[in-house]
DNA sequence: GCTTTTCCGATCACTTCGGTCGGGTATATT
DNA sequence: AATATACCCGACCGAAGTGATCGGAAAAGC
């Protein structure tokens, strides 16, 4: 799963909200700022991320986006799926958007495709927003460093 | 990472040379029929993968393709990357095509996609093509299964 | 020299994706 | 009531990618 420019956008956005939950609401205008999103698309992304609860708007002056639910509440998952459909690398063995394929029963690679989802499924459904929210920055040292490693099977 | 068309085709294509590996070469059209893939398009997959030396061709009468390599010393990690780039969710957590984006000294969604690369990576690049032929096919039930799992949170 | 098969560039229809625009609606403040 | 602020929403758009097809050239066995 190549995350879409919507997600990584939606993505942005939404942990603002959660930095700043409690506060006033905060105008698209601002978050498309901060983030570094262009405002017209993002409210379409906001638009999306209202319908399905996971922020609330008020309008007017003043007005803006704050958090629906507390970042307990929302998961990584679920925000992922809804822009980008499923988080499996092949269809064949997504579970909440399943389509069945011709070679399923030949198919010598779709063990492994199914280990791939079953790990990052297991991993974005069990993240949520405080969670990541909480979670140590990456260094910038650190993909380097992975280069390193992954080159030389240290 | 979702898989493309030609990824997946390549791996159905590629299998079928490991399974009948010491036998004569496989003609394009018997590769497109067993594995249900139009020929005309498998051509080009398959012109893709003997550059990169995975597979040998021989031209005229009786020709066709073969394993050019052990299955032993081909990784599906290879073969997903050079199809479809990379296997991280994101490319400013990839590491052999990281991308730098503005966001990073902020980002809090960073680790999270992070250890979702290193989780694939990781499996894509330790498993061989004589690994996944070893694999135990999946069962018909097991995705429904999954979905009562994820369901229920038993 | 004929047949089989690979090789390869050109082209194509289609979809998706990121993004923009115009204008409508709600609401808080003055 | 007026006004400014901000959300709402459908229409649209260009570029790029994707899956796929085609025509024909080159190679190699028989």
């Amino acid at each position: 799963m190549q995350l879409s420019m919507r997600t990584d956008y939606a993505l942005r956005a939404i942990f603002t909200l959660v930095e700043h939950r409690g506060g006033p609401p905060i105008p698209i205008i601002e978050l498309a700022r901060r983030n570094d999103v262009p405002k017209r698309f993002l409210e379409h992304i906001m638009l999306d991320l209202k319908e399905k609860g996971w922020v609330v708007s008020t309008a007017g002056k003043r007005g803006g986006y704050q958090l629906g639910r507390p970042p307990e509440k929302i998961t990584l998952g679920e925000i992922v799926r809804h822009f980008d459909g499923y988080l499996a690398p092949i269809a064949c063995v997504s579970v909440t958007d399943y389509q069945r394929c011709t070679q399923e029963s030949t198919c010598r690679f779709r063990r492994v495709m199914l280990t791939a989802r079953n790990l990052v499924a297991n991993l974005m459904d069990s993240t949520t927003l405080a969670d990541a929210m909480k979670s140590v920055p990456v260094g910038s040292e650190e993909i380097r460093r992975i280069q390193g490693l992954d080159g030389d099977g240290i």
